[in-house]
DNA sequence: ACGGGTTGTGCAACCGGTTGTTATTTGTTT
DNA sequence: AAACAAATAACAACCGGTTGCACAACCCGT
């Protein structure tokens, strides 16, 4: 790679007949360099666009200034939101995002993080992939101190921070709307059973029927991993000779592939069905009507992680203060579909 | 920071009594290292958890594996699957991604530019946030030699290769299509006009105009950065005297701005009024009846511009090929919208 | 047994900043 | 004017992996 060598600072150092060390420092302001010292080096590192190369630095002082970000999948609704809230603070920070996807896949979720830990990044943030049912690779890395924090789909059980929502009971508040509101036969398209998150609000839905002394139909839990699968499950049950008044999709991912059911039936929500779903704000109102929906708060995951992160980062890891689990309440904002 | 260090080359070196370099070689495969040594240098490696250090590996070599992304912005539809389609390419050849939002801020372009060099990326990917005029952070980078590629928003007469929907007739041809559907007063809701983007899909609007001999009305011409102001500006057209029949969104932000503004009036597409957008698949459907739009292909642009990226990367700069410009189709799908 | 060619490993420099220590200059004090 | 302190800058080692070169051990043929 014969690229134009960068100017580095021995190159300033020569050309004012100063050492390296000396220019170091003084673009740094360190106190020990005399004002005009100081003047010159920082002028002629403008005029020879100097610019300072952040991986030596890294190597010295083992501080990369780098976060690592695990996502399972950026596309779609929910993660941008998150990425955009994780950035906002890492950047308040004065951080960068190494951001990786692990597509699902369990090879990718351990080949990643070992590129994370090659990057000498300071922090990781970590949402599992669905295929993921060991978790050592997390384990060598919390043993290696790094701080990790997991977000929406966390793991329990490792000692470490987490940050989701109240699964359980935001999809309670959305099934008993459903209830109250008269639906008697009630459907949920849940995800990937590996899932805590999948299962914390199957057991929401449950909890609900348990709680209004109703029960629910087994034949009306489907899962669901994308939106293809999602809109043929839902046809299914359309189809069934008693079809459910009412569908509760645990994700953004499923409701598009249940909205699509519906469209395809010609049946008309609220009339003929009623629609619930963990869905993002502005997607919720794509939707016409608007969807009824528990608010997953991607932003506020995503902010809240990191800034938990940071506190980790910041002060010594060997305060160990026991990990934090911190839940955030799902509203449920009433729309036009129930 | 004090966290348990790292197991080195050197660790390894001492336990074996090797030479830290032979460790290196061994680990690599260098042929010049006997089979036996390798094998013990590795179990060893293995059984220590070593993980390579990237940030000293890429300081010696210059070679840092990472891959720049310059996205104004991560959040809604389309650029997920432009940083999807760009994953893929990079992860296929070995690199990974370093990326960085500029959050529509000049200031932040500039400013990521600089960290992306800091981190010796041996390529960057860049889309221009709306708010730049100035380009003179990118020639600082094409002068280092460090390879850029544009996509989507990108930048003229700046000698680097460049991908991009040909906006112009994709915007042509789905107001053609409106006019043939006898649509008589097509109003455009464009964006900020700092983007080339924006002007010549509104050129491909007007042209459609021009080509079927029919006159537009500049008041139907609004422009819109965001949703909100999207819908605001909708409002305004529907409650002209002469609202228009037609609404041709040029982006998905847009989009949801327009649909929402048609909600609030109850007006119901396409009887009383038709739409056409640039939008990505899965969000059109999201819309029943769902919208008449153009594929904006953005896992294709992402998937393109890396090849090109890589392309560049791999054959020695030098040889110096001439800047391509790769224009793709933006298909138009119809749906139930016009 | 000697010269020439492999094979396997060690040594030391290097990448570009950073930092502890030392050396030199300047200024202050009595 | 000697003695010492403060200010400023140079020197060298270091971070961890990579690489050109030196070198020792060994094999072969003659």
């Amino acid at each position: 790679m014969m690229r134009k060598r960068a100017i580095t600072l021995k190159d300033i150092a020569q050309q004012l007949g100063l050492n390296k060390s000396t220019v170091s420092r003084a673009l740094r302001d360190h106190p020990d360099v005399s004002r005009k010292t100081k003047d010159e080096v920082k002028s002629l590192a403008q005029k020879l666009k100097y610019k300072p190369n952040a991986v030596a630095s890294s190597l010295r002082h083992k501080k990369s200034n780098v976060i690592g970000l695990l996502v399972p999948q950026i596309s779609y609704f929910f993660l941008p939101s998150v990425i955009q809230g994780i950035e906002e603070v890492v950047h308040k920070n004065g951080y960068n995002l190494l951001i990786l996807q692990s597509n699902e896949s369990y090879e990718r979720e351990v080949e990643n993080l070992d590129i994370l830990i090659a990057n000498n990044v300071e922090g990781i943030l970590a949402s599992v992939s669905r295929e993921t049912k060991d978790f050592s690779h997390f384990k060598d890395v919390i043993e290696m101190d790094v701080p990790i924090v997991f977000y929406d789909r966390v793991v329990k059980d490792l000692d470490t921070d987490l940050v989701l929502l109240d699964d359980t009971s935001a999809a309670y508040n959305a099934v008993l709307h459903l209830i109250d509101k008269g639906k008697k036969r009630i459907a949920i398209c849940t995800g990937n059973t590996n899932l805590l998150i999948s299962r914390n609000r199957l057991e929401g839905f449950k909890m609900a029927h348990k709680n209004r002394g109703i029960s629910f139909f087994e034949e009306y839990i489907v899962s669901s991993e994308w939106p293809e699968e999602a809109k043929s499950k839902t046809m299914s049950l359309l189809e069934l000779p008693e079809p459910p008044d009412a569908i509760f999709a645990i994700s953004d991912l499923n409701l598009s592939g249940v909205m699509q059911a519906i469209y395809a039936k010609n049946l008309v929500v609220p009339k003929d069905i009623s629609v619930v779903a963990f869905c993002e704000e502005p997607f919720r109102n794509m939707y016409h009507p608007s969807i009824t929906a528990i608010q997953p708060k991607g932003m506020e995951i995503g902010r809240t992680s990191a800034e938990i992160l940071f506190q980790r980062i910041k002060t010594s890891l060997y305060t160990e203060s026991d990990p934090r689990v911190i839940y955030l309440d799902g509203d449920l904002v009433i729309g036009g579909s129930t």
